[in-house]
DNA sequence: TAAAAAATCATACTTTGGTATGACTCCCAT
DNA sequence: ATGGGAGTCATACCAAAGTATGATTTTTTA
């Protein structure tokens, strides 16, 4: 709506002009039917004042045009966050999650029961929860799978 | 904005009617100047050139009075975007570049030679090739390192 | 055209990953 | 207090992954 307005207004603003112009134009007819004037010089004089209203118009426009431009420069970045919603429905547990990401980094079971001084069974139990909390069958899929659920990074 | 337009379009219009009559006003002096005093015509029409000239901006003027705000909004979107230079620098050939991206979606070796109707050897030793290349031993971390080096998406 | 690189396949072997099952402890919530 | 979830560990087995080596064919390139 506000975009119109501004078009609106012109055409209002336009028809103002239009109007005037109308009304000098009866009022010189008039004249002219009383006092025979010179008709040509009365168009004349009309069409000069619409060409400098238009003249008037344009220059205007030109003088303003570069005050008008505002530029807002706005600039969306779009992180790779984790969303905490997806981790509540998975049903991931903060250990599982903790060994999903070491996973997603490379790290082999043994490595992530060494960092977690935890066993290699209890990584393989916790991975193989993860799998089925995810419906993966593989690792790097559980990774892919976590990823694009925004579960880890 | 909106709300005010209405409340500004009743103001412009009666600041249009004084014009108008003002106008009007102006166009008898000089009228009277032309036929009384007995001037020449060019100046008669100079005058409502510069009038009408003079109208046409302060119409214009009117018209973009509500300065319009051009917002130009820019938007930054962080592409995964890939290096080619990246792949360059790894040797990573084009077979295995494929296969480094099908590992990346949690395909397993079987299933890429399927896909790809080669044998299991061959995913294999394109595999080791791509480990070799990467500096990894594992799958999951030829997938990290080729992600952070922007060799896939 | 000949050498190099890429792509293919195989066999044998080791390691890691993944599945299944069972068990133990701790905590907290009904 | 007790059942259930979370975390822990173990054993056993099979599948998949990874390593090593060698070979053939195709394609590229110097």
């Amino acid at each position: 709506m506000p975009a119109v307005i501004n078009k609106s207004f012109f055409l209002h603003a336009f028809g103002y002009g239009v109007a005037m112009a109308l009304l000098v134009l009866l009022l010189r007819w008039l004249e002219i039917r009383f006092f025979i004037f010179d008709h040509t010089t009365e168009i004349y004089v009309g069409g000069i004042a619409l060409i400098f209203t238009g003249l008037g118009m344009w220059l205007a426009h030109q003088l303003t045009r570069p005050k008008e431009i505002v530029v807002e420069k706005i600039t969306y970045v779009e992180k790779q966050e984790i969303n905490p919603l997806a981790i509540e429905t998975t049903g991931l547990s903060k250990r599982e999650l903790e060994i999903l990401d070491m996973m997603a980094r490379g790290m082999s079971n043994q490595e992530i029961g060494d960092a977690l001084f935890i066993s290699l069974s209890t990584v393989k139990t916790h991975v193989a929860s993860i799998f089925s909390k995810l419906q993966a069958v593989r690792r790097t899929q559980a990774v892919e799978i976590a990823k694009s659920l925004k579960i880890i990074a």
